[in-house]
DNA sequence: CGGCAGGCGGTTA
DNA sequence: TAACCGCCTGCC
């Protein structure tokens, strides 16, 4: 079943939106393009900039899921395409000049809108963890447990396993995907969702097995719209120091709350992919 | 070999 | 309630 669909976009750049740690189910391939899955949507993402602006232009979605057709309006929300990042980062960049040094390297960023469970499970695996392993898990535990998606080429993509599912299972059905420590708070999670319904992040989040501050953090800012959460993590505390000069978690928060304000989540973005381009780690990374 | 990678849970004082 | 420690795993 072939589904494309077209927009016409501004602020937008696929290899900034997917390489800015929000997100770990998407590969870029050779051609620019990238191939990845978003829920239970297998997709392959095209972009064509314009002459005159890098950043805007058509954005091309083939959808190969076996989802009904809806006009693409899952494309269009989960590309958040109905936000003005150009406004977001206007007002970012005249609060303070070292943001606004940050988003020139990620002036195509924008925060995907991802599913809450995809997000919760996402974000447990990442927890000491780094980002090709988490990609491996994630896939791995997809394949053996998930329900298959459609196929990309040669790829076939699977879900992320159900609530349900993960409840259904043991820390020795999951040893196959090395999730390490990691597998109890699948299962636990599993369970607590399944018995509780998705609408239990709304309230108990942090009561939930493996998601401590940082975790709870990323799932409600890419997943429930909670866009002053400004989740810290090693990279953070990093460009935080080297910018700003401000070390220790409480007084990141602070600053973070009195100079972001509601828009600490896309600060985030643009302050993390900055120091994952300039730092000597990230450049390595990125060579794989 | 120790250190570390997008922390968390459990224990201790 | 804050500080500390162990933890699965894989890669440097």
């Amino acid at each position: 079943m072939g589904k494309e669909y077209s927009f016409t976009v501004r602020d937008f750049d696929p290899v900034h939106i997917f390489e800015c740690g929000q997100c770990f189910r998407w590969e870029r391939r050779d051609d620019g393009s990238f191939a990845g899955i978003a829920g239970e949507r297998p997709a392959e993402i095209y972009f064509e900039p314009s002459a005159d602006d890098r950043y805007a232009g058509t954005l091309r979605v083939a959808d190969r899921s076996n989802a009904p057709d809806d006009g693409g309006a899952f494309w269009y929300d989960y590309f958040d395409l109905g936000r003005d990042y150009g406004a977001i980062k206007k007002i970012l960049a005249d609060r303070d000049e070292t943001i606004r040094e940050a988003i020139r390297f990620g002036e195509g960023i924008r925060l995907l809108r991802q599913d809450r469970w995809e997000a919760l499970v996402s974000f447990i695996i990442s927890q000491n963890n780094n980002i090709p392993r988490i990609k491996k898990n994630i896939d791995g535990l997809s394949e053996l447990f998930g329900e298959e998606a459609g196929t990309i080429g040669e790829k076939t993509y699977y879900c992320i396993p159900k609530p349900g599912k993960l409840a259904s299972l043991t820390v020795e059905d999951l040893a196959p995907v090395r999730l390490g420590y990691r597998a109890r708070y699948l299962i636990e999670t599993g369970a607590s969702i399944a018995e509780n319904g998705l609408c239990y992040l709304d309230s108990h989040l942090c009561d939930l097995c493996g998601v401590g501050p940082k975790v709870a953090n990323c799932i409600s800012l890419f997943s429930m719209e909670k866009y002053d959460s400004f989740p810290i993590d090693t990279w953070v505390k990093q460009v935080m120091e080297k910018l700003y000069g401000i070390t220790g978690k409480k007084e990141i928060e602070a600053f973070a709350e009195e100079t972001f304000g509601e828009y600490g989540g896309f600060a985030q973005q643009y302050l993390f992919y900055y120091i994952r381009e300039t730092s000597a780690c990230g450049d390595k990374h990125l060579a794989h």
